[in-house]
DNA sequence: GTGGTCTAGACCACA
DNA sequence: GTGGTCTAGACCACA
């Protein structure tokens, strides 16, 4: 599994991040399932320990995981994650349309394109 | 019009590319016009020549301005950069309905909060 | 009985601490009752005996928790560890009262938002 | 001005967060105002450039700052910092009393004990 | 063994 | 000059 890309511009604690909340989302990952450990997820992806740690600390703060000190990460389960993850992406769809009526794009024809609108007819 | 905010993390040579994009693509610039020097922009916004120039060159190498070398730099022609911006809302509305649809979120409802569900009727 | 929770951020032997602490507090458990053996706490929580020492040797240190070699850990007749805990709430009430101060809030309406001004009146 | 203390158990990013709340809710840092920067305020306090990085950061995360990246980080104006920090005193009011009432112990006396009611009469 | 904090120091983008 | 990311490696509390 390749979790990680340098030609990507996001820094690596980022990408690590967006990956496993995609993982977590989709339910690859079961709630109360354990992480790989800090150090040896740091191993397989050949970089540092921090830069793991920063990746799981900000999945923690994002309600992604719960860690417990001597014991290792965990899959939170309980949370609203996907109303969150929903009014994100609700917020991102809106902003979009909002740009390309201000250049003066037709918004339906624009989800027409993108194969939007086979979903909503 | 202040073109600029210190309070967004953007870098202000992207904010400044963004602002003027939207200006040509609106039609608010029309083809041909002349932009500001790059220094009389720096003082206006009170930020370095610098930063006025990476803008512009970035705008031209993007196709939305063109330089002449000791007259200044134009707004081009509104060739095909409205193809072009098409394309690429495009691009982003098309990977956002992939990611929802990924995380197990219902398009058609997403585009219902955000209130532009009326437009596709 | 769930004494403790791996959801929760603190360390496992200061949960078993203080769920103890509010127990005898409380009266559940009465002056010179017998506490659970280590092992058998252990076994019970599923989690390390060296945890559960050291839950007991804290609230032993605390005052709550006498040992006797070889019969085991026992509740201590209160004599004043509600004096104890009263203090530490009065210090803690007035740090907070301090701080609210500092920072320019009214420390009545604060009482009156969490709903306890009726207790006062 | 001797922002830290290796007394203290918490942690030293956690000790200058706190302290530079405090001084900006307490309005002694104006908005606007420039904050020491990262690399200087390490050498004042005899502390690693990374955890002032790390302080930073979490104010920024908090809405007590914005940095840019170049310039420098800057003390936040507009937001509601205050109602925020209000209502974490509120709950933590809150929670101090329910324990208190729990372990059998009058709030009202306690409070008077705290000194708060002079305020509440 | 686990996660959390910290130092020392490099390199980058940006102004 | 500024902040942001990352490596390498130490030491701690906890289980």
């Amino acid at each position: 599994m390749n979790l990680i890309s340098y030609q990507d511009s996001r820094p690596i604690y980022e990408q690590i991040t967006e990956k496993y909340k995609l993982l977590i989302l989709k339910g690859v990952l079961a709630p109360d399932e354990q992480m790989p450990s800090v150090r040896k997820l740091a191993m397989e992806l050949s970089t540092n320990p921090n830069t793991i740690q920063r990746a799981y600390a900000e999945l923690e703060r994002q309600g992604f995981l719960y860690s417990v000190r001597g014991r290792g990460s965990f899959v939170r389960g309980d949370t609203d994650i996907h109303a969150q993850k929903r009014a994100e992406l609700a917020q991102q769809l809106s902003s979009l349309l909002q740009e390309a009526r201000e250049v003066g794009i037709d918004p339906a024809a624009l989800l027409k394109e993108s194969g939007w609108l086979e979903e909503t007819d």
